[in-house]
DNA sequence: TCTCCGATTCACT
DNA sequence: GTGAATCGGAGAA
């Protein structure tokens, strides 16, 4: 059921659309126990990415995507919003997915809004959170694919790249 | 220190 | 379609 490390130990253009259609399991510290099912996913391949954080080099706030498989990425944005992401590849190789929406949240502000995350489960791997985790109930999705969001300013060539993953079924 | 700006969202015009 | 909210990271000084 829940998804081990390695899944997410290979090339994140795999694991970002393989990701669609899982179930993303939060439990809050309440102990409620939400289960939303991805219907969206960006890929962010390495330092020659230019729309990647990790295009700057290794820095404090990029170290995390150096890590182990699996590792929980969350930043804060426009001073707002958390964002979610999962790392991928083995470690050294920084590369690293964006949940963009699940269940009934559409888009990755209000996600993570809605699931109370925040960076204090930043790092923490996936694969063995108690707060956090992915499941494969068997569902299969209808993919699309498009350009990422909000990045034009890395330039053309990375900005069309086509490496948004929609499920077309939602 | 100081300045610039972002993997967003929402309220207005 | 435009702009504000709001703050920490990164780079320059």
């Amino acid at each position: 059921m829940k998804l081990p490390a390695e899944f997410f130990d290979r090339d994140v253009l795999f694991v970002a659309p393989e990701l669609v259609g899982k179930l993303l399991v939060r439990k809050t510290d309440d102990g409620e126990v939400v289960k939303l099912r991805i219907s969206e996913t960006e890929a962010y391949r390495g330092e020659e990415d230019k729309a990647c954080h990790a295009s700057k080099g290794r820095t404090p706030r990029t170290e995390v995507m150096y890590k182990y498989p699996g590792s929980i990425y969350i930043y804060l944005i426009y001073g707002m919003y958390w964002m979610l992401n999962i790392v991928t590849e083995k470690e050294n190789v920084p590369q690293a997915v964006l949940i963009r929406s699940a269940g009934d949240y559409g888009g990755p502000g209000k996600l993570t809004k809605a699931l109370k995350i925040t960076k204090d489960l930043n790092s923490l791997n996936i694969s063995d959170c108690s707060l956090l985790w992915i499941e494969d109930d068997g569902y299969v999705p209808d993919i699309a694919v498009a350009p990422r969001i909000g990045v034009d300013y890395a330039g053309e060539e990375w900005a069309l790249k086509p490496w948004r993953y929609i499920d077309k079924r939602n």
